[in-house]
DNA sequence: ATGAAAGCGCTAACAC
DNA sequence: GTGTTAGCGCTTTCAT
């Protein structure tokens, strides 16, 4: 009898104390390593080596591990392994805008690469503010990333930020907009090639008088498109007219609505306009439009490509675009190459340079011996 | 002579010691708490508290430490803190596809306000696929996300791994693609109040056989668009022709051309279209291109848009557009809340609806009396 | 084949 | 006002 009723106020208070640890598990879900120990009478070091097959523990040991965290929906917290690892699988990112079709696409092809070498993405965008990209930076760095993938802002002038990042032993891998002074990996586009082809193409299409809308000299990728729109006139035997070439230095569109009415005022206008970006583009267009003149009829139009106004003209008009995709693919495949380093092998500084492609629209380019 | 040079032993041995340590430092450029109190001659915990401004901090110490800190450049490891507060102010986001101006937008929208409220922002794609969708879940549930944004992917039939995540009490907020039978906070857009607008604004303009090129009809949105539609021509006391009702279950454009075709071939064909999406007005615009009508002179057309081709027809056609970066913040805003919510209330599961905007291009739309 | 113990970097309850 | 200690969850020597 006293047995008995010792039995069942064992029983029950096993019981009570398995409803509350379940209670518990349900209320916060997070069943760790020592919980499964604790259930199986062994050591938490047992249950963490025969979650990862180590060759000392038992078949038996770990098919119990196995089930048991199984049934219980075990999942590692992979905060303590970071903290143990100093290592956090995850990368981060650093653009200034995201809802921008370029950078949106670059994204994506980070995410691909990265997803298939089990890292994580952080992503944080600057808003083309320095203080922000520098905010950013730290906070990425306080959260141990693996390495770093930045397009700077347009404000970005200094870059302190940046080289305490790379000294302090961060991988980081610039893409786009990058750091001429810095020594790192970076991806780019050949601005250059992709002038140089759209400008070609006009040729080849047999406009004779292409003005260029250029963007600020300061800008290394407004320089490069530039010295491309000049390199091919030259192969080509053309005649640079510097009455042809305008800079847009404020990079409205407004501005370049106003400059592309002082080209169509000239006496002999340009039959074609290379345009440095799509803003520009879409302004030569609205000029054009306004005065009742027909593309391409009465004058082409080829422009660099991005996303703000791409919904607006890309149907219209002609385009050089960036490989964004496969910028991000390759931006990636370099940081997993430093993160992968040796401890002390040197640090690579490998720069590649991305084909642009041209985007040939039939209603925006004809060959003016087949206009009326 | 002899403590002469025993003090100038002592002297080299210090500044020996010294070259290592900032030697070290500078290689993993990973000062802690420790390397501070060692430095400083005080335990971790006074540069802890010296570092958040403790009360029982005197001032001279507090000034030390910040000194030291900010000299060394020391960067607190938010890994430690993460695992210390089983918090790691970090948001999970979980999409179909990132390259997507509307996703992109909502990401936008997203990192706006996780960004002010200090928060990371971890991105992952599911490419439409059920099986990278379950993974990343996972994942991030082991990253221990402090709550989950996700709009699920075409193929998800099926959300254990939802329901799971949200019984082991991780916050989860849907948006767009929701999940009808969970019960938790929905981000969603009001397509039956869009699709209503958009009829409306047709009939207003008078056209009076408007066609309506649906969705499947298992997809909510599909009939909230049909609803809406049905609705703005019932208030109106416009008949609802059944034959002008076509559902596109493929969705592809080239169904699309052929449905249109249908219409156009009536002996009294539609004046307006009103198309469920941007690859239905792509297709109805080509085979209405084809016959050499003319849009708007011939037949309007209205689509929700829709990234992949609204470069191709937004200029063109007037559209519904849907709120993307708007929805990132509203569905962010309420992971917040959830996040922010204590232990034992109970958990908040609002569902926002919001309004689209109409967007009308001049060329698409003009009242049939003006027409020649 | 398994356990005990230390430690990743930080904080907070508890001493003194 | 400051130090000691324990512990977040996990791995990994070193014992046994």
């Amino acid at each position: 009898m006293l047995i008995f009723s010792f039995v069942r106020r064992l029983l029950k208070s096993i019981v009570i104390f398995r409803l509350i640890n379940s209670l518990k598990e349900m209320k916060k879900g997070n069943i760790t390593i020592k919980d499964l120990a604790r259930e199986l009478n062994v050591s938490p070091s047992t249950i963490s080596r025969a979650l990862k097959d180590h060759p000392d523990i038992s078949p038996e040991t770990k098919k119990a591990v196995k089930e048991l965290s199984e049934k219980l929906n075990y999942q590692p917290n992979s905060v303590a392994l970071s903290l143990r690892q100093s290592k956090t699988n995850t990368i981060g990112v650093i653009i200034p805008e995201i809802a921008h079709f370029f950078f949106s696409a670059v994204i994506s092809g980070i995410e691909d690469i990265a997803h298939n070498a089990g890292y994580h993405v952080i992503i944080t965008q600057s808003n083309e503010s320095i203080d922000r990209e520098m905010m950013n930076t730290k906070a990425l760095f306080n959260s141990r990333v693996d390495g770093i993938l930045i397009s700077i802002s347009r404000e970005t002038n200094q870059f302190n930020h940046l080289q305490q990042l790379i000294d302090a032993g961060t991988p980081v891998v610039f893409f786009d907009r990058v750091v001429e002074s810095i020594n790192a990996c970076k991806v780019i586009v050949n601005d250059e090639q992709g002038a140089y082809e759209a400008t070609t193409h006009l040729i080849e299409q047999g406009y004779y008088r292409i003005a260029h809308l250029a963007g600020p000299q300061n800008l290394t990728i407004s320089n490069n498109r530039l010295n491309g729109f000049k390199a091919a006139l030259a192969d080509n035997k053309y005649m640079i007219d510097d009455n042809l070439i305008k800079i847009c230095g404020l990079g409205t569109y407004e501005e370049a609505e106003a400059i592309t009415n002082e080209l169509l005022d000239y006496r002999f206008p340009p039959d074609a306009i290379f345009a440095n970006n799509d803003v520009a583009a879409y302004g030569a267009m609205t000029a054009i439009k306004k005065r009742g003149m027909k593309i391409p009829e009465d004058i082409a139009i080829v422009g660099f490509s991005n996303w703000r106004f791409s919904s607006l003209i890309q149907p219209a008009l002609s385009s050089v675009t960036q490989p964004g995709f496969k910028m991000g693919q390759e931006a990636t495949r370099l940081l997993m190459k430093q993160i992968n380093l040796g401890k002390d092998e040197e640090a690579i500084t490998e720069t590649i340079s991305l084909k642009t492609n041209l985007v040939v629209r039939e209603s925006s380019l004809k060959r003016p011996s087949e206009q009326v």
